[in-house]
DNA sequence: TCTCGAAAAAGTGCATGCAATCGTTGTGCC
DNA sequence: GGCACAACGATTGCATGCACTTTTTCGAGA
């Protein structure tokens, strides 16, 4: 068990470890508080203890993972308090990279902002849950480019990340795919427009919509799709 | 060399590692682009190159250090651009402190915060920068806590530390220290009278003009004083 | 049956060793 | 004299092993 991998792997395997895992848990296939044994991840991706360690610990850093002295590490557990906290701070980044987006967005991609954004109607009408929560997830990833500020576009990535096993039943509410339409239209209105304020105020309302809707599935659900897992800039 | 440790130490030999190799950093005691040999650090330091190699991941995957793959890693360099972004960043995150203390804070923390900061009129007077420096840090350390929302305070906190390499020589501009209690007073004030967009927009103002100050000197300077990176929330 | 305690089992924390990779120096060839 | 290439040295990446801590289990006493 030396030497060669089964697998193809690109970058170290240390890195592979941290996307393997951290996919695990934002797509919600490892549940918070889940315990993480170090032997048994060694053994499923087989590797040794040492990188599944080192992606532990970098996991930690991130958030994503809670590790106890001596006492192994799990998903990490988040309490109701410290889920508003990131859902709230959600907000506001969104609402900071809506009004930059609103004040520096090229013309190519406010272009290609409100194609793909009208071009999503057709999903609405389809109730085409999945499809529409893929749109959703570059639309929003646009906006947060479209701010041309690299360290906001980390911050908001990353506490996307983290707050993606909580948010994943937000579509399943009655009438939540069109409400999501209606309230990115006057965000890319208002962007359109080159109205930061407002573009700023619509992303928040909307984020803000979202975490209440969110909050009421709170914890727990199954795992869908795997996605690799954006947590770092690109 | 087994099992005992030289020094007494809390927490485990990585988070040690981790903090140690951190100060060093936004200390300036090593400067960016400065090679990481984990050899040395763990000579250094009198441990094993196991947790300085875990040390070296989390540090990476909290922005301060760069790793190559197969090419050692070193302190972080950034560039003119990004570090333009974090200082942006920092203005946002500090306005929406200011906005959420202003909002939020009780009676116990506005009356605290006013208290020190009319202590620190005298520091001023005396020209004692050092001393104002400390002061500044705990009066901003002050807004992050009032915002009372975890997650903001770990990201502004996180910004900061990622800052300090660039931003230590900001007293040392005439005048400087003067102005800064002026701004501050301003952030104060609103807070006082429960002006989120007031306080938002005067801290924001405030943090901006840092931004120009520390640009300045960009980067590079020598070693001061040796304090605990504050990089996780308390 | 319940409680307390000690021994065993499990699992983490770190040190060491070896293989693989990268950077460098020296040598032959043009 | 300059350039390409190969061998060497230095350093990283990962596996393994052992010590220590925590948890669990089992048994004795109340």
């Amino acid at each position: 068990m030396s030497g060669k991998r089964s697998l193809i792997r690109s970058g170290t395997t240390v890195d592979q470890m941290v996307r393997a895992i951290g996919d695990r848990i934002v797509t919600g296939f490892l549940r918070p508080g889940e315990k993480l044994d170090e032997a048994s991840l060694a053994a499923r991706f087989d590797v040794s203890r040492t990188p599944v360690r080192e992606a532990l610990g970098q996991l930690s850093a991130m958030g994503l993972v809670e590790r106890r002295p001596n006492r192994g590490a799990i998903v990490a557990v988040v309490t109701q308090e410290h889920l508003a906290s990131m859902f709230e701070s959600m907000a506001e980044l969104e609402a900071i990279c809506a009004r930059f987006s609103a004040e520096r967005m090229t013309s190519s991609e406010r272009r290609a902002l409100e194609i793909e954004h009208q071009g999503s109607a057709r999903l609405v009408q389809l109730r085409a849950e999945e499809d529409y929560e893929y749109f959703n997830t570059e639309f929003h990833t646009r906006l947060y480019r479209g701010a041309h500020n690299a360290h906001i576009y980390e911050m908001t990535v990353m506490t996307r990340s983290r707050l993606a096993p909580f948010r994943r039943a937000q579509f399943m509410l009655p009438g939540r795919l069109a409400k999501s339409w209606q309230e990115h239209d006057a965000i890319v209105t208002a962007i359109m427009r080159g109205d930061g304020a407002a573009a700023g105020n619509a992303a928040k309302d909307h984020v803000s919509i979202v975490s209440e809707a969110s909050a009421v599935f709170a914890v727990g659900d199954q795992p869908k799709v795997a996605s690799t897992m954006p947590v770092t800039a690109g």
